[in-house]
DNA sequence: CGTTAAATTGAAGATCGTCAACCAAGGTGG
DNA sequence: CCACCTTGGTTGACGATCTTCAATTTAACG
């Protein structure tokens, strides 16, 4: 019996993988009936630390969550944010062990799923082990935009990207309010994800607004162009995989 | 029946898989019959174009390979390099189209692993489906590691950064001698994979040759002293997955 | 030998980082 | 109710890193 809270936990993952196949309601019930609770963390909590083995996966049920990897100088880079839907470290489950860390950028509510479940599902459910394969590829795709971005735009670009990519995928999660979005995260948090310094950020975050093209503030981002911002950043929501597979 | 070579093609995948877990020889041999053909390529060539439709993926046995993906103002960025027993495109099994191109850096040769033969493993086959799986997760774990160099890293520190990681990636599969490795690859191609220009990534192999830490010249990459190198790259072989998985 | 691709070097400049100060908002406790 | 503190954001001056442009050398190969 799946806990209070399953259902939705597990609504917005399907809405994404539907995006790309079907998923029949008998897999769909087989994935709530993976989640063993369902948690609350404060800002800021580590989720996951480095290199702990780990014996269940998280599914981010609401708020904002970050992959993160630190350097020796206290210099932190997050390789990939997450939002509502997102299974977290889906990957853990082949890894057993992570090289990142994951900690909560707001306060967030979790799913968690025990490995032995994502083992059963393997075992019987073909489909569905593709299908989660799969959201580790679409995963996986957002990194590579992100090695793009760290390499080869400049800094404003970098920060246009991200502010696009998130737009884009809370979008489909029916999180975004006409061309405005709740983004309670801080400047700091932007400058670890665009391999930026704060300072330079809120700089980048000053130059887009007086090109009108998209306002940062108090936790909301509210774009005013979005094909300007999306040129300014030279996003194409390909790589999010969030359109019919062509064949 | 599997063609001439696939034995070959197979060994190097199965010795990093073995790194983490079992497999056994029924599963090894099941992925020899998923072989249909081995085919060479010249240097240079695109072997899979971003967006194309795909119906196989391509399992490396002999040269390097570069993902890839490119800017409008002609800049080029390398998302991952791959060597001999690299299952370069698995992820295009899932994703069905890739939002990068892949192209041979050298001479190679591949084999062409049908999706239908992979999904009739993913049918029957849970555990080695689990490992494939892995070996995609492992992947990622290296994009992840790029991202923290192209995030965070000095230019020297991502130069020296990408030589260690080759170091380890060729010396599990027996392709180091000793401390130097065969690298047949261009200035250019390190500057698009370490996100800098060919000019600067010449300086700074200029740089750590002074420093007597490596020297790379002739497409041969020859470690004078492994521990300063990795050192000066904040090097941690833990993302590679090389050793067992610690329950 | 001539031709081409790759590597190397120098000079000049742009982008981004560093350092440091200051401001704004929100919460806390006296 | 308001001083105080903390966190996050903003701004300026200066400097380092890396890029750009351009020329030159070296190596590989027919």
């Amino acid at each position: 019996m799946p806990p209070d809270g399953a259902a939705e936990a597990i609504a917005r993952l399907l809405v994404k993988l539907r995006l790309r196949d079907r998923v029949t309601e008998h897999e769909a019930s087989v994935l709530r009936g993976a989640i063993d609770r369902i948690v609350d963390h404060p800002a800021g909590q580590v989720l996951v630390s480095e290199g702990a083995p780990l014996t269940f996966s998280i599914l981010l049920i609401d708020g904002f969550v970050a992959r993160f990897k630190d350097l020796a100088e206290g210099q932190r880079q997050i390789t990939e944010l997450h939002v509502a839907g997102d299974f977290v470290d889906l990957h853990g489950y082949l890894l057993k062990r992570l090289e990142h860390s994951i900690c909560a950028l707001t306060p967030v509510r979790i799913a968690i799923v025990p490995h032995a479940a994502l083992t059963a599902i393997t075992e019987s459910e073909p489909h569905l082990t593709r299908m989660l394969w799969l959201s580790t590829q679409m995963d996986a795709a957002i990194q590579r935009e992100r090695i793009l971005s760290l390499g080869r735009r400049t800094a404003v670009a970098r920060v246009a990207h991200v502010i696009c990519e998130l737009f884009h995928r809370l979008k489909i999660i029916g999180m975004v309010d006409g061309t405005s979005f709740a983004l309670p995260i801080t400047q700091v948090d932007l400058a670890d994800a665009t391999g930026l310094t704060p300072v330079h950020v809120n700089r980048m975050l000053g130059r887009l607004r007086n090109e009108r093209l998209l306002t940062f503030r108090g936790g909301i981002a509210q774009i005013h162009d979005l094909a300007g911002l999306e040129e300014r950043a030279e996003f194409d929501p390909a790589y999010l995989f969030m359109s019919a597979a062509r064949r």
